[in-house]
DNA sequence: TAAGGTTTTCCTGTTT
DNA sequence: GAAACAGGAAAACCTT
């Protein structure tokens, strides 16, 4: 069901995951990859309907947690690394931060910046550090990304 | 209006 | 040298 919606009414001319359009150039294309306002708009209802809230959340670990559970919006962008562990790979760092930007309507947001706001989470025990560049692990108040508690 | 939480922005320094 | 990491500091933004 996500997949036609996702097809469709994001990209009407293409897949949504196309592996020859990198990224940067996917999220400067509107008519490829129409602003976020628009696509939401189009969405909500229908994500309402089926259950799924991806793309509505308003914190960044949630926006993160729900891209890993969201393969048809995920693209390659996050990948698992230790399901079980919650343990997760930024694979696309640039295009993961565009797509924040994007649901926080602000273009200048960068990896830099975004991977800030993740470093604090470990504070707070959302976040759990792993000394691998780009790998990151849920932490004991993160919820939400167990298979087993969906 | 005030306060608190969550980023965002900028920065310097370090590591891979 | 580029990309990423580590945090401090302060500002911005939003909710209560």
């Amino acid at each position: 069901m996500l997949d036609s919606v996702t097809h469709s009414t994001f990209l009407p001319n293409a897949s949504f995951c196309d592996p020859l359009m990198s990224w940067t150039d996917l999220f400067s294309n509107e008519e490829y990859y129409p602003p976020f306002e628009h696509q939401t708009g189009m969405l909500i209802p229908l994500l309402e309907n089926s259950g799924i809230k991806s793309l509505q959340s308003s914190h960044l670990w949630e926006f993160v947690r729900d891209l890993l559970l969201s393969p048809e919006e995920n693209c390659g962008i996050l990948e698992w690394e230790d399901r079980e562990q919650g343990i997760f790979r930024v694979v696309k760092s640039e295009a993961l931060a565009k797509m924040w930007g994007q649901r926080k309507k602000n273009d200048r947001m960068t990896y830099e910046k975004l991977s800030r706001a993740l470093r604090y989470y470990y504070k707070t025990g959302i976040l759990e550090r792993v000394d691998r560049r780009l790998v990151y692990k849920f932490g004991k108040n993160a919820h939400g990304w167990q298979e087993d508690k969906l």
